[in-house]
DNA sequence: AGTTTTAGCTACAGTCGTGTATCTTATCGT
DNA sequence: ACGATAAGATACACGACTGTAGCTAAAACT
């Protein structure tokens, strides 16, 4: 009837698709998902969803493992401060990208999923192949510059916990001196060197 | 007609309603908080909550103000490790309150209206007055145990920092021992002090 | 006791999302 | 060029939530 002349098919169809889904998650949060709001803003038919996913967040899932950043820090040279300022920037870009914004409410959500979690992790962290600032400070560690046993866990997370906390706190990204600040006044110390400018 | 003999009203209809507003949100979310769902569990009539609120966050605020914790962290005689400890317990104990859900989710809601972070600022944390670690910091540095500079914003919130990221990973209050190391780790070197067992 | 306040109940029209079914036809593979 | 596949459109019954209105009667105040 109306219907526009052309009509997409295959991998044209579900890149509008994801990208919808994630572009929905980001603004209403994974609570107010409906398959209603995917297929309009996708501008398909909520039966062509029905025919793929059972439920809006099993499709979330797959455009957000899809579209997964696949970029990694990559450490230079000799600047352990700088790459760990660059990891974090790395972070704070993908954290405010529709899907960041996606995957920190899913994981806030009061009525999360457990399954769904797990989900998230095995298709899109896992992948991803470690987080940020982790991939720096193993870096430098395996080169002797840093104490390979003061990378724990807890050391380890410092970054991606201060940024999160940050970004859920003012609602805006920070900006380079703030992370900067991380980097300086929490990361190099937890490493075991000595806090560069206070 | 089918009316229970006694109805409640006041402050018995309030608090009702207030524990009611806060499991719900903590278990639904605040995107799929309804006032007919408050109503159902309050075990009142919708149009009671339509006479003082407009919407259901209206009243979830409402509802966090009159229950925010006002348990303080005390500093104990001389123990800066062991308290700030017992800060972190503090914390990870209101975060898995249904009220410290609830304010988590709000908070990492994509949807969020920032005056609602605003107003959950100034009604809620405002007047808890100050943050779980940083009273205990701010003790031991007015007692001259440490470098008062050394407390900037950023090292202030490294402990809120790591259990919220923690909370949101693992789903579960980390245990004593996390926080342990969390304060050991992370807190303890950024504040100049050597860390303890690694 | 009489009056005011307000909780509790019921009903209503309206909106939005669900999940399914049905039909048409554009697009793809061969 | 033809047949298989699947996108797109439409319709439907159902349920959940909304916001408002009107009524009854319990609780509080005088």
């Amino acid at each position: 009837m109306s219907e526009s002349r052309t009509r997409r098919r295959g991998k044209d169809l579900l890149d509008a698709i994801y990208t919808a889904a994630i572009a929905e998650a980001a603004e209403s949060g994974p609570g107010r998902l409906t398959m209603d709001a995917i297929a309009k803003r996708a501008a398909t038919a909520r039966t062509t969803l029905y025919r793929r996913w059972s439920d809006p967040v099993d499709l979330l899932l797959d455009a957000l493992a899809e579209r997964h950043p696949r970029e990694q820090p990559a450490p230079g040279a000799d600047d352990l401060r700088g790459d760990l300022i660059a990891a974090l920037r790395l972070m704070v870009d993908w954290g405010f990208s529709p899907a960041g914004r996606a995957v920190l409410a899913i994981l806030a959500d009061p009525a999360r999923d457990p399954a769904v979690v797990q989900a998230l992790w095995e298709r899109v962290f896992d992948r991803h192949g470690g987080t940020f600032t982790q991939t720096v400070l193993r870096h430098y560690a395996d080169r002797g510059a840093l104490d390979p046993a003061r990378l724990t866990p807890v050391v380890l997370d410092i970054g991606e916990a201060m940024v999160t906390k940050r970004i859920m706190d003012t609602g805006e990204a920070p900006d380079d001196d703030y992370l900067a600040a991380i980097v300086d006044q929490a990361i190099l110390p937890a490493a075991g060197l000595p806090p560069q400018r206070i």
